[in-house]
DNA sequence: AACCTTATCGTATTTTTTACGTCAAGCCCC
DNA sequence: GGGGCTTGACGTAAAAAATACGATAAGGTT
C-alpha cells in the first residue's frame, strides 16, 4: 500500500426545511445519469472543494447556489471515506466532467437548516431541484442516502440540546408550529399543555403581540425567538456546571 | 481557482488517558524538527491515509502503532482544512519525507479513549512518546492544539450523554475513581453520597465483590459497568421518547 | 487511643416532569 | 344562530428526579 495522491475531496450538504406538517430535504438530479427512469436519480446538492478554499467555505458555496441564501445555519457532521463509494461509471463521469483524473472521492457529510419561505421554493423550483419529504425517502444516488441518515440523526440530537428548531421556522412562529416541528423529527407525541409551560417557561420566546388571522379556530399568538434571553441562560447555567443535570 | 488535486488527506488522533487524578493525552515528538529546543516540538499522533483505507481504518492504524493496542474507543470529530494548516517548510518536510508532491494537507481530528495501564505506559515509553496532563499543554505543533481542544470539546459533552467514561477506567474500578473521572473532565465538584446513589441507581454499575486493599482509609468495592443492563436501558427509553426529558 | 479520610446508608427539601381538568375563541355545518 | 369541532391558554396535583446534608462504619496514621 502507497499513499494516496490522486484523490478528490467533496462536500454533501443535507438541507432540511420544515413546511409546518413535515420535515423536508433538498434534493437536486444528478448530472450524470445514464437512465432518467433511474430509482437513484436524486442526490443531496454537494461539490468538490476548490483550490484554496476551506471546507465550510465549499459547503456554503454549495449552498448559496442550490437555495439562493447566505447566512444559512450550517454543520460538519461526518465523513464518508469509502474508497468505493464512488466508482465505475460514476467516477468516470466526474474525472470527464471536471477534466482530471481521481481515483477516489472523500466527502465531508454538512447539514444545513433553512427557513422554508416563497422564495427559497421559488428558486429552488427554478433550479430544477425538490423539497422531498425525509419519510418518504427510499433511495438515493450513491451513498447519499447513508449521509442523509446521518443528518438525520445528527439533528435530532442537536434539536434536544440547543435552539436549532429556530432555524427551521419563520421569525415569527405560533407555539403550536414549534411543537409540530419537534413531534415531527423526533417521532414523538408531545402534549400541548406541557410544551407551553415548558417552552415560555424558558423564556426564550418573545410575544410578538401578532394573532394567527383565517384559521379555522381560536388564533394563536405569534411569538419570536429571543436569542439574548437564550444567551443569557446558558452563560448562567454554564457557570454552575453544564448541561442538564450533573451539577451536584 | 480550480479544483484542487495535489491534496492529501491524513488522521490526527487525541488519544485520551486517565491516571486517577488527571486527564492526560498521548504526545509524540514531530519527526521533523529543526530546532530541537522549539516549544511546538510535541504533536498528536497521526498519518496519512493509504490508499484502499478508509479514514476509520487510518484512524485505527495510527492508535495500534503508538499505543500497542487494538479494540480501542475511536471517534471522529472535526474536519481541518484551512488551507495553509500546513504550509512552509513543514510541508517540504513531508513531501520529502512520502516522496509526494501534495500542496495541502486536509486532516480529520479523532479522539480516542484508552484505559492507562502499565503496558500501555510501558508500549509508549518504549516508543519515545509520552502522557502530558491535559490542563498544562500550552502549544503544539501546527495546530494540533486547536485539534486538541476540540477533542476535548468532543469529549465533555460525550461524556454527559454516554458511558464512555469507563473507557478510560480499568476494568474493575471504585465508584469514587469514576467520579473522580468525571470531576477531572468536567471541571466540576460532585457530592460523592448523590454521585452514588445516582449511579448505583442507573443500574450500569456490577458490584465485582473485591475491595480495595493497602489504603489509608475504609477500602471501596470495585464494580465493573455492566454493559448488558445499559444496552437494556437504552432500548426501553428510546421506545418512550428520547434521551432524558422532552418525553410528554 | 485520638484523629483523619473515605465508604456507605439514609432522610428531607426542592425542582422538574408528567398527567390531565377546564374554559375560551374562532370556524363550519345544519 | 346554535351545536359541534379544533386549538389556544391557564391551572392544579401527583410523580419523579435532583440536591443538600446528617450519621455511622471501616480502615489507616500519629
Amino acid at each position: 500500500m502507497s499513499l494516496q495522491m490522486n484523490q478528490s475531496l467533496s462536500v454533501d450538504c443535507a438541507v432540511f426545511g420544515f413546511d409546518g406538517r413535515s420535515l423536508k430535504v433538498l434534493l437536486v438530479e444528478r448530472r450524470y445519469c445514464d437512465s432518467a427512469a433511474r430509482l437513484d436519480r436524486l442526490k443531496l446538492p454537494g461539490a468538490m472543494i476548490l483550490e484554496n478554499e476551506t471546507l465550510p467555505a465549499a459547503a456554503s458555496r454549495v449552498l448559496a447556489e442550490a437555495t439562493g441564501l447566505r447566512e444559512i445555519y450550517l454543520k460538519q457532521m461526518e465523513i464518508f471515506s469509502d474508497p468505493d463509494r464512488v466508482r465505475g461509471e460514476e467516477l468516470e463521469w466526474i474525472n470527464r466532467y471536471h477534466g482530471i483524473r481521481t481515483e477516489r472521492v472523500v466527502t465531508v457529510g454538512y447539514y444545513a437548516l433553512v427557513k422554508l419561505d416563497a422564495r427559497v421554493i421559488a428558486y429552488t423550483d427554478d433550479k430544477g431541484a425538490q423539497w422531498v419529504e425525509v419519510e418518504a425517502i427510499q433511495r438515493l444516488a450513491m451513498d447519499h442516502k447513508q449521509i442523509l441518515s446521518a443528518a438525520l440523526t445528527h439533528l435530532c440530537r442537536e434539536m434536544l440540546q440547543s435552539p436549532v428548531a429556530f432555524e427551521l421556522l419563520p421569525r415569527k412562529f405560533t407555539i403550536r408550529e414549534l411543537q409540530n416541528l419537534y413531534a415531527a423529527v423526533l417521532g414523538i407525541e408531545i402534549d400541548n399543555r406541557n410544551f407551553r409551560k415548558k417552552i415560555l417557561g424558558s423564556g426564550f420566546l418573545a410575544p410578538t403581540g401578532e394573532y394567527e388571522q383565517g384559521v379555522a379556530h381560536k388564533p394563536a399568538l405569534y411569538y419570536m425567538f429571543d436569542k439574548a434571553a437564550y444567551k443569557r441562560a446558558v452563560k448562567a447555567k454554564l457557570r454552575l456546571g453544564f448541561i442538564n443535570n450533573w451539577r451536584y
